[in-house]
DNA sequence: CAGAAAACGGAGTGGTCACTCCGTTTACCG
DNA sequence: CGGTAAACGGAGTGACCACTCCGTTTTCTG
């Protein structure tokens, strides 16, 4: 009776280094640090890397499971929060500051088709959350009407951006764009949009423009 | 007496070759196209190139030159204008459509180093005027006090983004993302502000980001 | 403890890019 | 025209990337 091939014990420990190695270095440096720096940092070769991970992004998609745990965490909370708008607010605070002390983490969004399996569950899990927390805010008054759950991607597009831009040089300056970015954002402060929201199948297309 | 020898005709043509095949394409699909689709458009060897121009930095600055007088132009337009507020959203307004329309525009303020002569230039003629505009518009109570001219580029920094991640999907959805950024501008929507504004010197480190 | 299967490492491949070098062609002057 | 300096073109260079291939080493099993 021919068992299931037991998965030798050097193989199990180079992949937990090779995780960890590479957990390390996206939270510095983001995910396009390359291959040969991660496997360098591990101590192993590059057919290590490539036998545990079929390509990069399945050994992104590994590192940053746990991050997307937290993020739905976050989630769950805002969305348990009674007001909603603080609930909301909240979320998007936790959200970029785990970005800003974790730049890997501005990718989890933007995981090309393949290697996204978990991405593609994580935003699954999220829409619905989010999509509650922006209702009640409606119904609770704290937030402008013609703001529809497909607008939240470009609070958190641009403030990753200004993430991007000033986290060096100023840490917290986010913080000030996001403070500006909300204010506009309430009911009393709503003057017409110009244009529509974006359908799920432009939102769709819009994220695979992330990379680059 | 040797005369200073006169540019060969065929240099001359050539290099305006060189230029317009450039525009063309940095409008098409921004500055990263190769250098060498460039020289294949204008129907030139790659030396050629390289002897008019010392690096693509230089053939973007020469390239770039009209847009950069077109945004001057903008910007003396905004800061004639009675309303300060209007001048202001006016102008923003412009500068975006500019960058729908020519995807060359999102990198004239963050040319690298070396070949920004002229975007250096232009930067230093931008500013006074874009400065007027804020305090002008701080003196009629249309803009709210805590917002400060170096806090400007925060919107050309964010709105650039969503166009490049929106554009061909739905080309006119920034002009929601900038009412909504626009709507916590005002000086009702006003909350107090978490974090202080840019230093010049923090704003220029931020810019030698912009190039990936 | 032996030998087969599994896992290893890292040089090598193929792709992209900006940029260079030099044999060939072209324009201009007398 | 004819000779020469200027300009030309494009294959080649080197740097970087993700990814592959295969001779060598390690682990585990009987």
């Amino acid at each position: 009776m021919p068992t299931a091939a037991a998965t030798r014990s050097d193989a199990l420990r180079n992949r937990a280094k090779l995780v960890a190695a590479a957990r390390q270095l996206f939270a510095k440096n983001g995910v396009e640090v390359s291959v040969e720096e991660i496997t360098r940092h591990a101590g192993v070769g590059m057919g290590t890397l490539y036998r545990h991970f079929p390509t990069k992004d399945e050994l992104i998609d590994a590192v940053l499971e746990d991050a997307f745990d937290e993020i739905i965490g976050l989630a769950e909370e805002a969305a348990e929060s009674a007001d909603a708008w603080a609930g909301l607010t909240g979320f998007f605070e936790r959200l970029l500051e785990l970005h800003a002390q974790n730049r890997g983490v501005k990718d989890i969004v933007a995981l090309r088709e393949h290697g996204a399996r978990r991405a593609d569950a994580m935003r699954a899990r999220l829409r619905p959350l989010l999509a509650r927390i922006v209702e009640r805010a409606h119904e609770q008054g704290t937030l402008r009407a013609d703001f529809t759950p497909d607008d939240l991607p470009l609070i958190f597009w641009t403030a990753n951006r200004v993430i991007e831009l000033t986290h060096d040089v100023a840490p917290n300056y986010w913080r000030r764009y996001l403070a500006l970015l909300l204010d506009g954002l309430r009911p009393a402060a709503a003057t017409p949009l110009p244009a529509a929201p974006l359908t799920r199948a432009q939102l769709t297309r819009a994220l695979g423009r992330l990379h680059r």
